[in-house]
DNA sequence: TGCCGTGATCTGTGATCACAGTTAGACTTG
DNA sequence: CAAGTCTAACTGTGATCACAGATCACGGCA
């Protein structure tokens, strides 16, 4: 079993197209770039991401079984429509699952982890305290600090879960976000985030739970006040 | 659209095949009638169920999606080897959201939650206080029970997120369960799930949490006794 | 006796076709 | 002009075929 030892390269990542185009429409979602109720069609997205509809008929009945798509009773898939009451169930089990994670954080976090949010915090921090700020990309490091939180609980199980949580949420929030820049500005997550950032470095639990669930309930108050939500 | 009245039927439940072939696989798998590092093989699958091969990529790639099945590099399907590690963190995970579940049921529960949740401890307790208990109807009253009791926290998004940690509990602590009878007859599962009983139906939301994580920890604490887990 | 090449047979992946059901629009009819 | 009907173009679902890669057993060579 002895190899020449200039063959030191990685096993070469056999991506399926299926997971391409999973990986695809789960940004879709979870930057909000696709609204509640907008209807999907399978072949009209194969055409879009240039394969058969087979690899997005994968990609599909993967986020209709993490909720993050339904299908109609006409078949139709569209992005599911949230009531109010659905929204709010959202909220506390995202208070209650990634509080959880941040105080886990505090426990097992090393110092890659507080290096990671550490810049994830400032990166997102320089972004809205930009006179011009981008608001995708701050959507985007939005949920760079929140992982990397998350991250830093090393329990992958976790992560995954939460991932899904906002497979569901970022369609009603981010959404919601891109349309109502100032609310970035008012700098409520800022200040929750740095928080959260303080108590995990101070291994402060409790206050990092505490954070976290702020910035989760200011945001999904925000939503609610506006009353876009069906039901 | 005035109908005549005697057209109150339910709108026939369309379900599709790939519906029901994940249906069949995920009560394989929670079951525990699937092990750890079984294969799977589509066409084999397919034969079985009575489908073309279509329906059980649907349903096998749902399931790979939620990590309950997996696909090696070979391409391979199988059930997940879980290291001791990855055991333990499921664990950890488990009591966390099981547990929170079963504080909340304390404050949100009905007069049905409650009903139910009695019938399914009694009938838990009846079978496996039997003198000859049968293991696979045991293993189904012990999932109604806890399913009745997170049902009474009145939170879908919790009941499917804890759904997807038992579709990855299952073949770990089931497949072992139907080995051990005796651990069974040691009543530790029926004295938890008697104090969750009473502490739901008392309102008292530490002690339910606490009846939880005890029932949990229990069975994993003989998994791992037990050694038999991968790496 | 031990090892390596080779081919048959399996695997999942992807494309294409067929079909039933839905939807929307144009056309006809009262 | 309005209401009903019918057709044409979609929808997802399922089956079938094609293919590249993996596996394993058999047979020949050293």
């Amino acid at each position: 079993m002895n190899l020449p030892a200039a063959l030191n390269l990685e096993p070469l990542d056999r991506q399926t197209l299926g997971e391409r185009a999973y990986a695809k429409l789960a940004d879709l979602l979870i930057s909000g770039r696709l609204a509640p109720g907008e209807k999907l069609s399978l072949r009209a997205a194969a055409d879009v991401l240039g394969v058969s509809i087979m690899p997005v008929r994968e990609a599909v009945s993967r986020l209709v079984a993490d909720k993050a798509l339904e299908v109609m009773p006409n078949r139709a898939v569209r992005v599911p429509l949230m009531s109010a009451a659905q929204f709010r169930d959202l909220t506390k089990v995202r208070i209650a699952i990634e509080g959880h994670a941040a105080a886990q954080a505090t426990q097992h976090r090393d110092n890659n982890d507080l290096l990671s949010i550490g810049r994830a915090e400032e990166a997102m921090r320089a972004e809205s305290q930009s006179l011009t700020p981008d608001l995708p990309r701050a959507v985007e490091l939005n949920k760079t600090f929140h992982f990397a939180v998350y991250e830093a609980a090393h329990s992958p199980i976790l992560v995954e879960i939460i991932r899904a949580l906002w497979l569901k949420a970022g369609p009603v929030i981010n959404l919601d976000l891109r349309a109502n820049p100032d609310r970035l500005a008012k700098g409520h997550a800022i200040r929750c985030h740095a928080e959260v950032r303080n108590a995990i470095a101070a291994g402060d639990g409790a206050a990092a739970r505490e954070g976290i669930a702020a910035d989760i309930s200011g945001a999904a108050d925000f939503i609610l006040s506006r009353g876009g939500l069906a039901g």
